[in-house]
DNA sequence: TAGGCCATCTGGTCCT
DNA sequence: AGGACCAGATGGCCTA
């Protein structure tokens, strides 16, 4: 049952995606690295849950594995798929640890398909604010560098601008109210009307505004707005107040190859 | 009790 | 051939 000893983050559990290798891309961060790092300890103290089957399922054929070779090729294989569940698992931890919704021992956890909308939709949110903080550069050091931070093809703030030497004041407001709406401050950004209710609603799909069925979301994400309820601090995914998806030029580092 | 969520097993498919 | 990935099936736990 430790034939699956030794792999580690050999392959990525997700070989498809391809992503911007640059500082600052999410795969060269210092979660991910962690998350590799604790996966290579965890391989050795997670040997013993094999035989356990804890949560459910089922044990049929735990009765004899001495039995044939067959037996024992299918625990290795069963071995390997549970690591790879628990792999994706971490990941999803990884990801709820990062997104902006209450988080405490009184809080049950974020489901998988909420914490992968949610993450769409903050990410979609941090898109545009990015959008909208490279149009206040634009305007406070204007001509030339405008139309440099507004370029799509290079979406990167030119450090050593010539205008460096102007009063940053102002600059230094509109960053701090865009700051403010980032995961510590996200309850100042939703400009919706209905923020003020259910404050610490569980955190299912019904926490996250979704009374459309999870399917339903699934295949039209964007379109629901009539459907949504708006709670502070969370990215909202009604069209009334997400970014739009012009906005997702800055992620096309991120692409899925299938 | 029904429904949602989850962990696990299992067989198939694809890739290296 | 072996490993990764995927989807279906199954059963346990929890909540409304």
């Amino acid at each position: 049952m430790d034939s699956d000893s030794g792999s580690g983050c050999s392959r990525s559990s997700s070989p498809d995606l391809v992503v911007d290798d640059s500082a600052g891309s999410f795969f060269s961060n210092k979660i991910f690295q962690t998350y590799c790092q604790e996966n290579r300890a965890d391989e050795e103290a997670g040997q013993g849950r094999t035989e356990r089957c804890s949560g459910g399922g089922k044990t049929k054929t735990r009765s004899d594995p001495n039995k044939n070779e067959g037996q024992d090729l299918r625990l290795k294989v069963n071995s390997r798929e549970r690591k790879r569940m628990h792999d994706l698992n971490q990941a999803m931890d990884s990801l709820r640890e990062v997104m902006p919704y209450a988080q405490g021992p009184s809080v049950r956890k974020l489901s998988k398909i909420s914490t992968l909308m949610l993450a769409r939709n903050y990410i979609l949110m941090l898109s545009g604010s990015l959008d909208e903080m490279k149009k206040l550069v634009g305007d406070v050091y204007g001509g030339g560098a405008a139309i440099q931070s507004r370029t799509a093809a290079h979406p990167v703030i030119t450090p050593a601008a010539p205008a460096a030497h102007l009063p940053l004041h102002p600059l230094a407001q509109s960053l701090h109210s865009l700051v403010a709406s980032t995961p510590s401050g996200l309850q100042h950004h939703s400009p919706c009307p209905a923020t003020a209710s259910a404050m610490h609603s569980p955190p299912s799909a019904s926490f996250l505004g979704f009374h459309a069925s999870v399917q339903g979301l699934m295949k039209d994400p964007l379109h629901l707005a009539s459907t949504y309820r708006h709670f502070p601090g969370m990215p909202c995914p009604c069209s009334l107040c997400q970014p739009l998806p012009t906005t997702t030029s800055t992620l096309h580092s991120l692409s899925m190859i299938k």
